[in-house]
DNA sequence: CCCGTTTGCAAACGTATGTTTCAAACATCT
DNA sequence: AGATGTTTGAAACATACGTTTGCAAACGGG
């Protein structure tokens, strides 16, 4: 088929409209107009709206735990100790790389999750946390050891702050790139704000009160 | 009166309920009955729910920039150098003294920040940085030489991810301090989260790419 | 006390939304 | 080819929303 699936249309406008507007704001007649499908195919394939929703994440979510846990099992296959750099390092490129580099997207997707938390909505928060949890945790377990100095409380509140630090830059990415002089160099800018993150974060994670 | 004046109970009743729903997911029928106030009051009282919500920032954001400029004025009358980690306590202060130490109050503000950021609310955003543009030009004018070794551009980006840490962080406040086990002291919880988060944003903030 | 203005209230209006309906088009299998 | 199950399409439905209206009550200066 030259078009691509009415699920994935309807999946594809979904997430980008999400993304730029936030779920409340972004209709239905809006989502099926822009991915060209009738307004009732999305509740003919997701049931509800409420559905469709959760259905873009896991979209991009089921790939993103898969890689993760892919990279932990090799990490831990090796058996070397991974310190704090490995460890984000190892989750930046998970992400990254779950959907072939596509970093415009992956920036884009930052900002449903920064959405997903800040906006209520009770029933994604619940969803994923029941389904992503056990990825989640793995990774806090092998972080915990990367971090022998530091409090169990010190760690939790650090990697909060760094989920708050990534997440909003992240999600706030295009507005933000608007602000600055464009001096800087054109390519892989994105890129570049990664690596800058991840030194921040670094240093941040590691201080205990 | 006994009751507050009307005007002043929307606000309230808007402020608390956008804080914990959203902008969009609130209705002005929501707040004017949680307000006990006649629906139409909010549209005469303040023209349209967008005026509503600005009417709530401005009720915040004014005493806070009025208590930042009054603080960098006495800063400065001193003449002294002022390092990253005083520059940071004056804004933890001034933020937290502008509406009476009522750090309740004040996290849950930061969780309108944190929307107005997310949510598109281009009005909003426009409306803001045009009335507080100028405090925070002047905050930063002063955080500047306070870290002579950054360029412009790592300043820009750590900045960022310090407010993303710290909107995030405050605003999730909430969620967050129930995920902890109860054993911390009971004590001014908040006071030490900030404290926290200070010295994370102290560490961060001062790495150059 | 009167009258112009402000405030409060109940009801209605117009619109946009998520959802449902049901018949037509399509695909798949025997 | 014909029957059967799946997907699309246009229209309608019910509801919730922001806003407006019309009028009564309260207020305040002359």
């Amino acid at each position: 088929m030259a078009q691509k699936d009415t699920v994935d249309r309807i999946l594809d406008a979904a997430e980008a409209l999400f993304a730029e507007r936030g779920f409340a704001e972004t209709s239905l007649r809006t989502i099926t107009s822009t991915a060209n499908v009738n307004l009732a195919a999305v509740n003919y394939h997701f049931g509800s709206k409420k559905a469709l929703i959760q259905a873009v994440f896991v979209r991009f979510l089921e790939p993103l735990a898969d890689s993760l846990t892919l990279r932990l099992d090799d990490a831990e296959a090796e058996a070397k100790e991974l310190s704090l750099d490995d460890l984000l390092v190892l989750l930046s490129k998970a992400i990254l790389s779950a959907h072939g580099d596509d970093v415009t997207r992956t920036a884009s997707f930052m900002r449903l999750l920064g959405l997903a938390y800040t906006q209520s909505q009770g029933h994604l928060r619940d969803y994923l946390s029941e389904r992503y949890g056990r990825v989640s945790k793995r990774y806090l377990d092998v972080l915990r050891p990367a971090c022998p100095e530091l409090s169990d409380t010190d760690l939790f509140w650090n990697t909060h702050f760094a989920l708050g630090a990534a997440v909003f830059s992240l999600s706030n990415y295009g507005a933000l790139e608007a602000m600055l002089s464009d001096d800087s160099g054109e390519e892989s800018k994105v890129q570049n704000v990664i690596r800058r993150l991840l030194a921040f974060i670094s240093a941040g994670v590691k201080i205990s009160l």
